[in-house]
This record gives C-alpha cells, sequence and structure tokens, in this order.
DNA sequence: GTCTTACCATACGCTCCCGTATGGTGGTTG
DNA sequence: CAACCACCATACGGGAGCGTATGGTAAGAC
C-alpha cells in the first residue's frame, strides 16, 4: 500500500522550506507535490501549525546530535577536533543553509521558535566552548570565542545563500588559528 | 492637503518589513495603517513588486555611504578607523537589523534583490579590505580578513533578530584585534 | 469660473489557500 | 465475513489580498 506518513509530509515541507521559507510551506501545494489531496494532510495533522512545529521538533533532533557526534568520532586533540568541527560545519550545502536561515528568520516573530533555536544554539555553544577550553583556554575566553565561532557560522549560510562567496578550505584554517589565539 | 507620496508608503512598508519580513508587505494592510486605502497605492504604484523593487533602491543608497562618510569623518589612524566602523556596525539597531536580515534572504529567491546585496556587499568590502591594508597587510590577507569580519556582522545582525546575545563592546575590541593579526 | 490633474474612495472579480464535512476504499482483526 | 480503522478524495464555505474600473474632491492653471 502506497499510504503516507507524517514523515513523508515533513520531509516534503522541509523542501518547500528550502525553496522559498517558512511562508512556502502551504498544505495544498505540498499535497500537489506528494501526489495526493489535502484530505491526506488533515489526517496526519490538526493544522499547518502543528506541521510546523513537527518541523521544528525534528530539526532540533537532527541539527544537534549529528555534527557533534561525526567529530567526536575521529579522536584527536582538542585543537585538531575544533579543526574538524569547522570544516564539517563550514561545508556547503545550499539546502541545510537555507533550512537553517529559514528557521533562525522564522524565530525572529515566532516565541515556540525561538525557543528551539536557542536550545539548539546553546548545546553547539556549550561544546565549541568546551572544545575551546580543553586547548587551555579560560572558561570566559572560551565561551567568547565560541560565540565569535558561531557568528561567523551564521554568516556563513546566510551570506552564501545571498549570493556570497563560500569560505576556503584555507581560509577555514586561518580562522582557525584566530579562534585558537 | 494631507496627500501622500511614495516616501510615506516606502517608509510605512519599511516598518512592516522589520515586523513580518518581505511576505508582510501587503498593499491593504499598508493602506489601512497609513489610513488611507488602496486606491491610494495604485496610483503611487504600478503593483506591489514595483513598491519592492522601491524599498531596495532606497536600502542600497541608504546602506551603503552611511556608515562609511560617518566612519571617515573622525580622522584617526587606520586600526581606530576600523574599530570605529566594527563599533559603529555591530551598534543594536533592531529595525536595521530586521531590515538587513529580510533582504538578504530575499535575495535568496529574487535575482533583483541578489544584485543590489551583492553590489552592497562589495562596496562594504572594498572598504573594509582598504582599511586593512591601509595597516601593512597584503591585499590578498586584508580581503581574506574583510570577509571573515563581514561574516561576523552578518551573524551578529542574523543571531541577534533571532534571540542570540549582542556582542559587548569589549568583544568588539576583543575582535577586532584578532582581524589585525 | 471652467479645466485639468493629483490624489483617494468604493466596489468588483479573481485567485489562492485554510479548515471542515463527508464519503469511499483497502487492509486488518476478531 | 463482518466490523473497524487508517488513509485519502471530493466538495464546500470562508477569508485575505491583488489588481482594475470608475467616480469623487480639492488644488492649482488659464
Amino acid at each position: 500500500m502506497r499510504s503516507l506518513s507524517q514523515e513523508a509530509w515533513i520531509a516534503a515541507a522541509f523542501d518547500a522550506l528550502a525553496e522559498g521559507g517558512m511562508d512556502a510551506i502551504r498544505v495544498e501545494p505540498l499535497a500537489g507535490r506528494l501526489g495526493v489531496t489535502k484530505g491526506s494532510f488533515y489526517h496526519h495533522f490538526d493544522t499547518r501549525r502543528s506541521l510546523h512545529v513537527a518541523m521544528l521538533d525534528a530539526w532540533e533532533r537532527r541539527g544537534t546530535t549529528e555534527i557533534i557526534e561525526d567529530v567526536d568520532a575521529g579522536a584527536s586533540t582538542p585543537a585538531d577536533r575544533l579543526r574538524r568541527l569547522a570544516h564539517r560545519a563550514m561545508e556547503p550545502e545550499p539546502t541545510n543553509d537555507a533550512i537553517e536561515n529559514a528557521i533562525r528568520a522564522w524565530a525572529a516573530n515566532d516565541e515556540v521558535a525561538a525557543a528551539a533555536v536557542a536550545r539548539v544554539d546553546e548545546r553547539r555553544l556549550a561544546y565549541t566552548a568546551a572544545l575551546l577550553r580543553s586547548t587551555g583556554m579560560t572558561a570566559a575566553r572560551a565561551r567568547r570565542r565560541a560565540r565569535l565561532f558561531y557568528r561567523v557560522l551564521i554568516g556563513e549560510y546566510v551570506w552564501r545563500s545571498s549570493g556570497g562567496p563560500t569560505t576556503t578550505s584555507a581560509e577555514i584554517d586561518d580562522a582557525v588559528d584566530l579562534l585558537l589565539t
């Protein structure tokens, strides 16, 4: 049987999100893309809003553990782990960039989204700061540097999506060296 | 006589933009906010799109010269000029942040907006790179540092708007020191 | 004082989309 | 095999907002 699940709707919604932002996630166009009617949608979700919230949950689950596990897998020195983190996080993935940006823009006008973004940010920051502190940095300095790193990362995503240049591998190494100062 | 001008519509549109993004710029709500009907709007503009383009022009004119002139006014060493630039650009102004972010997000899905953003970015980058080169840096390095600075700036705007922390004055000085390395 | 023009109100048709109501179908369970 | 349920189609009502058409008013031109 070819019946859909919530996950199929969420996946399609992320595609639409990456292409046109939060506002492009509309029930009927999504149904068309999935080859069904909105009768299906309102079977799986109460309202359009609940799809948005479900997407937020999925994003929070994915965006918090994925990279960290990936970086921790290659055990090395803290400085190298930081370098791996930077390279991994800055890797050009247009779809991921667009999703990240769209959700962050959404958070500016939605309390629930803002809370989810705040949790994700805090985990990433804590992880980065912990890495920096492992290199012998003071806690306060590590925190500051982690925030600076995160600003660069957000800037990279947003700038890339709006036609900016992509940071090269050499530039990433250069920036990491600055961070470790 | 209390008649409106194009500028009044554009100003109201920027308010709506700061609050709800590009998509919140709707003709009828805007007319309500201005105390007129859309009959007025379609007298001053051909279509909704032409208002958007007019906003883009206004943004490009404003966003390119304003800060630069302000920084050049206080003549000092290149390093101090860069410091002034950083402080001036990172100054917390929620409305300006939201506008900057909204237009940049818009540029991801609109060719005309992307072209305007590209021009503004290039001028800001060129100015920053020139400052850095005046401190004795090589052209290539100055370019790289300018891009890094610009990523931090974009990240600051976006992160602040989505609930992130505001960079303190001390942190700005710290970051500028890193840039000058 | 008429005429023109800038500015705006009113009213309309149209499209897109949300959410609901209801019925149909095919698989599953007892 | 009968009842049930998950899944989806169809059809409807309603709101929001775009763009148009047309008429009205007040300020200046002549």
